[in-house]
RNA sequence: CGGGGCGUGGCGCAGCCUGGUAGCGCGCACCGUUCGGGUCGGUGAGGUCCCGAGUUCGAAUCUCGGCGCCCCGACCA
């Protein structure tokens, strides 16, 4: 009932040497440190350790939650109509499953379906409205490549919540409700993370963010100004980007012979102009015709932007390429043709050099808008050293970070197809505005590990450690010391904190080592000194510096240590 | 899906190139020792060398096929 336990019946399988498979640190950590092992490619077991540890995040969760919602319980296992309605069948993540009868399902990727069926059933007027529901439940999804550990799995709990208001300033609402909360959350697992712009995929709605934890082994890459407080993953970043050095202006376009410059380097070089004052000419194919994506030429065409600009395309064949502009790769430009052109904002003003499409050839002094006519939209990616668009004069940084949360304005697009609607007070029907909003307990446990770990082990926060104290008791079990050791722990254990009691026979060295490796935030070292002097050490997790005490002066040195782990 | 790497007692690895029936460290069990930073000594248990086919008198080792796992990229509601 206390929590606090004898690690001589408890199970803590550490391991010397890293794990020959893993890369990231919190993956080498949480296994060595017997929180968790893996049964297959993004399959991970939560050992009693790791299971702990894990409910306590959900916990946090949960109490920050239970503020603004109810919680409740939905299946993974799911009839496969359900996500025919919405046209989501086909996702390819998607596990498909079927039962006897042929009857056909689907293991959940996520729980919009499931919530708006029941949403659709059971709220009828606006007078129910607004609701916010929540679950702590499995996911399935068929990840083309797990990665880092518990980082990125195929099976994995998430917190998943949905809210339905009546419109739109019920939904907005809704959603800084959630985005507070989550703050709050983060805060309480002691982890540095916050909300920044992202895309908001393919599934419309009003947008949304996604919170992240900046770790080195984070997938997103994550865009921050060094001066004001403007950050967004770089999916959707904006920057002011440098100005070029423009060569004289030109009344009309000249054409210059640059053989063999295919490069924006090596045209840059030959002509002697910045590469700021080129342009980058990329042909891709949409719907089956060949368009020409324009950005600067010190820039990159960013993936997810031009999708979000054409839709979805390929790169273009070199045959294409010939077929559509008569020229070579690396001589083609946006002058004297009549295929649909996507400039980048960046070239709205100025002149630049272009391809001729007339291959070995460039034009000097191209203009937007005098030589050819682009539709312009966002389409480079934001570089390192770029300036703040916001503030217009700090410094933007790309750092790695974990994707731990993210929290999204659905609107309809649940509610129409599955018919979730409510009555107005006119005894109108309207369909509920939704949002949905995730959080991977299992990624924030793991982006806690990155950011709060040492060369000896994890050192977690109180509020994610499987325990408080980890008394390392040394001597023999008849030893006068243990009956010290015991009334400390019951001490402790009346201050609300949980004890591991470790009672282990293992030498006192790899007790130390097992301590600092698994990281409860207080280690409390009981030995012949403690019968003979009445004093006992306490080390703070954090920084490990050791105190020596009078035994009455433990409790309190320990709430301190606790305290300090946040 | 593209590229790279790996697969040998529970864990980490060597052996493979140059075929001859498997070894090291850790861990584990037992005995003794030690007991405030991964004690020391002794004894011992434990292996379908990922799977299948082939070459060979003989395959962990060579050949072919498959599977699994990791990393980079692509993808990611």
């Amino acid at each position: 009932m206390s929590g606090s336990i004898d690690a001589s019946r408890f199970l803590i399988p550490t391991l010397k040497d890293d794990p020959a498979d893993a890369e990231a640190i919190s993956h080498k950590l949480l296994v060595r440190g017997g929180y968790v092992r893996q049964l297959g490619s993004g399959l991970y077991t939560y050992l009693p350790l790791g299971w702990k540890m894990l409910q306590n995040t959900m916990q946090v969760i949960r109490d920050e939650m239970d503020t603004i919602g109810l919680e409740m319980l939905m299946p993974v296992l799911q009839p496969a109509e359900l996500w025919q309605a919405t046209n989501r069948y086909g996702i390819d993540v998607l596990f498909k499953t079927e039962g006897s009868g042929e009857k056909k399902y689907v293991l959940a990727i996520t729980h919009e379906e499931c919530v708006t069926y029941h949403a659709a059933r059971d709220i009828r007027s606006y007078r129910e409205l607004p609701q916010i529901w929540y679950h702590q439940q499995t996911k399935e999804r068929d990840e083309p490549r797990p990665r880092g550990g518990i980082l990125r799995t195929r099976e994995f709990i998430m917190k998943d919540s949905y809210s339905f208001d009546r419109d739109r300033a019920g939904l907005e609402e809704s959603y800084a409700k959630h985005r507070d909360v989550y703050i709050r959350i983060f805060e309480r697992c002691g982890l540095e993370a916050w909300p920044v712009e992202a895309d908001v995929g393919m599934m419309g709605g009003y947008g949304g963010e996604e919170f992240v934890a900046p770790s080195p082994n984070g997938e997103a890459e994550l865009v921050r100004c060094s001066n004001c407080d403007y950050a967004a993953n770089v999916e959707v970043g904006r920057s002011t980007p440098r100005p070029p050095q423009f060569p004289p202006r030109l009344d009309a376009p000249q054409e210059v012979e640059t053989p063999g410059a295919t490069t924006i380097e090596g045209l840059a070089d030959f002509l002697g102009v910045d590469p700021a004052a080129t342009t980058k000419a990329m042909p891709i194919v949409v719907d089956g015709e060949v368009v020409l994506a324009l950005v600067r030429g010190d820039q990159r065409l960013h993936e997810m932007k031009t999708e979000r600009a054409v839709g979805a395309y390929r790169p273009a064949q070199p045959d294409e390429i010939r077929a559509a502009f008569g020229a070579d790769p690396g001589s083609i430009g946006p002058v004297g043709t009549d295929v649909r052109i996507v400039a980048d904002e960046s070239l709205r003003d100025g002149q630049f050099v272009g391809g001729a499409n007339r291959t070995g050839w460039h034009l000097r002094g191209v203009e937007a808008g005098r030589d050819y006519t682009p539709e312009f939209a966002d389409l480079r990616e934001v570089a390192e050293g770029d300036t703040c668009p916001v503030c217009e004069s700090g410094t933007l940084h790309i750092e790695p970070a974990i994707e731990v949360g993210h929290i999204f304005k659905l609107g309809t697009r649940y509610s129409v197809p599955l018919n979730a609607n409510y009555l107005d007070e006119d005894g109108k029907e309207h369909p509920i505005e939704m949002g949905s909003y995730g959080i991977g307990p299992a990624r924030v446990s793991a982006a806690v590990v990155e950011q709060h770990h040492d060369e000896k082990g994890i050192a977690w926060p109180a509020s994610l450690a499987p325990f408080h104290v980890h008394m390392v008791v040394i001597g023999g079990l008849d030893d006068p010391q243990f009956p010290v050791a015991r009334e400390i722990q019951a001490e402790l254990e009346r201050d609300g904190l949980t004890v591991l009691f470790d009672d282990r026979a293992a030498s006192p060295g790899s007790r130390f080592a097992d301590a600092e490796l698994i990281g409860m935030p207080a280690r409390v070292t009981v030995g012949k000194r403690t019968a003979t002097d009445g004093t006992a050490d306490v080390q703070a997790r954090r920084g490990r510096d050791q105190r020596t005490l009078a035994v009455a002066d433990v409790p309190a040195a320990v709430r301190a240590a606790v305290a300090a782990a946040r």
